[in-house]
Formats: C-alpha cells, sequence, structure tokens
DNA sequence: ATTGATACTGATACTCAATATCAATATGAA
DNA sequence: TTCATATTGATATTGAGTATCAGTATCAAT
C-alpha cells in the first residue's frame, strides 16, 4: 500500500505533465525520513549511497520542484546555508536553532500568527508566508558559548 | 561638526586597535544614508562611482566588521541573496518584504518578543536574536501577483 | 613633520554551491 | 511496442564570497 505523499505528488506531476521518476520518488523519500535540516549537498551524498549514478543537478532541480509544489520548504541557517523539510501532514511551525550544534528545535505559537496578520492589515499588507528564527544555545550547548572546539 | 555614527565607529575602531580608512567611512556612509536593503555588490558597484579603485573584498570585510561591531545587520531575502541596513539608533524591529517590488517594511511588536522569550524559556533555549520575517505584497503591488513584469 | 610598526587595501586566484547546456535515456500515453 | 518528450547526469560555467600577499595608508611615538 503506497503512502499519501507519494500518491499526491504522482497526482501533482501528472496534473503538470511532469514525470514520475525512480529520482523524484527517492528525494521526496528522503525528505519524509530525514528527521530535520537536510541539505542539498548531504541528502545528494547520502541517496548515492544507493544510487551512485545520482547526479547533483538532479537534487537542486528536484528540491526546487517540491519546493514550488508546495511539498517542502528550506530553512535558513545563521550561516546563510540552508536545508530542507517537507510539509507533508506537518502544520505550520517555526524554529528555533542552536548557533553552536545547529539542532533545530520546531515551535508554533497561535497569538504570534495572529499578531503578525493584525500589523500585516495594518500596513495594507499582504502576508503569503513567514519566517520565524531564533537562534541562540540549546538546552544540551547551554547559555555559554562552546570551548576550544571550533 | 562629525556626526555621532562616525564617532562611535572611530572610538570602537581605535578601543580594538583598528584603523580609520577613508573606505570603511565611505562603506559606513553609505549605510547611514540608504533608505534600506543595500547589497554587497550594490554598494560596491555605488561606491565605485566617485572611488574607482574600491575593491570587492575591502566592501565584503567592511560589512563584515559593522556587523560584528553591531552597527548594522543583515537583512535576508526571500531568494537567498542578502542585504545590510545600519543600526544606529534604531530601535530593533522586524521585517516585511514585498515579493514583487522588494520594499522591505519595518515592525515592531512587544507581545511577540516577550512571547518569544517565554517560548525560548520553555525549551530551555538561550535566545541570542532573532529574524521574523513576513513575506507577501505591499500596498502598492496590492494582493494579486503583478502581471507581465519578470 | 618624520618615522616606522602594522593594520589595511586591491588584485588575483581560488572555492564551492548552484545553474545552464546538451546528448543520451526513461517515462507513459497511445 | 512505439515514440514524443520530459528527465537525467556529465560537463562547463557562473557568481558570490574568501584567502593570499605585495604594496600602501594610518597613527602613535618621536
Amino acid at each position: 500500500m503506497k503512502s499519501q505523499p507519494h500518491e499526491v505528488f504522482r497526482q501533482y506531476l501528472e496534473a503538470q505533465g511532469l514525470k514520475l521518476t525512480k529520482q523524484r520518488t527517492e528525494i521526496l523519500d528522503y525528505l519524509l525520513r530525514a528527521r530535520d535540516h537536510a541539505t542539498p549537498e548531504r541528502i545528494h551524498a547520502d541517496l548515492r549511497a544507493k544510487d551512485p549514478m545520482l547526479g547533483r543537478a538532479t537534487v537542486f532541480r528536484t528540491l526546487l520542484l517540491l519546493e514550488k509544489a508546495g511539498f517542502a520548504s528550506k530553512i535558513l541557517f545563521s550561516d546563510g546555508s540552508h536545508g530542507y523539510e517537507h510539509k507533508f501532514a506537518r502544520p505550520h511551525h517555526d524554529h528555533m536553532i542552536c548557533v553552536d550544534c545547529r539542532e533545530v528545535i520546531e515551535f508554533s505559537n497561535a497569538t504570534i500568527e495572529r499578531l503578525q496578520d493584525q500589523i500585516s492589515r495594518r500596513f495594507q499588507f499582504t502576508p503569503l508566508w513567514h519566517r520565524h528564527e531564533i537562534f541562540g544555545r540549546c538546552r544540551k550547548c547551554g547559555p555559554k558559548p562552546a570551548q576550544g572546539v571550533k
């Protein structure tokens, strides 16, 4: 029995006149399995273990496709690099990102969401999406900067 | 009479054993004058009109210096590129960014700030800074996508 | 004003993520 | 099975950002 996301993806591709390929399936699978913040390079490297012929360009192309289709979204790290996460059956959420170990903690807050809409309305701004990231140190890394380690 | 920011900058440099140079002054000036979201490339191109010898590396170095000193901060655009804005006598604020015309509207909301602290505490996360960007369409560009124009 | 230690600059070369190109291939409707 | 065409992977290329380093500007001490 096929899982829901694959079926939704297949239907999307069909509607767009696009094709369902092994590579696209592999990459979607990866995102569905990944706990968090998978970078394109990382995805490429990991998937190559199973499919050594998988090209870099295909990974980038597919991530862009998934993003445009609304099935995945970018997470930006503090150093400017970024990763992806899938959006299947995941409610909207924002991120707290540890500047030491890069752990990503998800949070969501209905009051903040509501305030955002109020603020937008006040400026006659039509919000489409947002990004709310809090940078700092996670429980494990503690309030003090990491010592020694680069 | 010298303006405040230049004096503060000079004192910072002195305290760090760094030197006040023509280039650093030019770049700080640029940020102080710019309305918003000046990209490194843009700053370089514009300043070259007056100072054709100004190097790319110097612009990047100086922006990094200003950022580390706390005199400037990055704004990230939706396409992943970024710009800078100075922070002299500007209270903390976040941004609404128009996806059509790239206009940047500043906002701030004490309640949101407070909620962020609450959420962080709940996760034993020590917040250092944050970034809260709402993407959408500004009053001028209206709620519908721009037509024709790339 | 001159000197001199050293921070700074600009040119160049380089890195590396991301993109464009294109011949070969896989997909899926007929 | 056929075949138009979307897709792929290899390759070349781009472009933002960085490292290097010889020459230069700054500024404290004289």
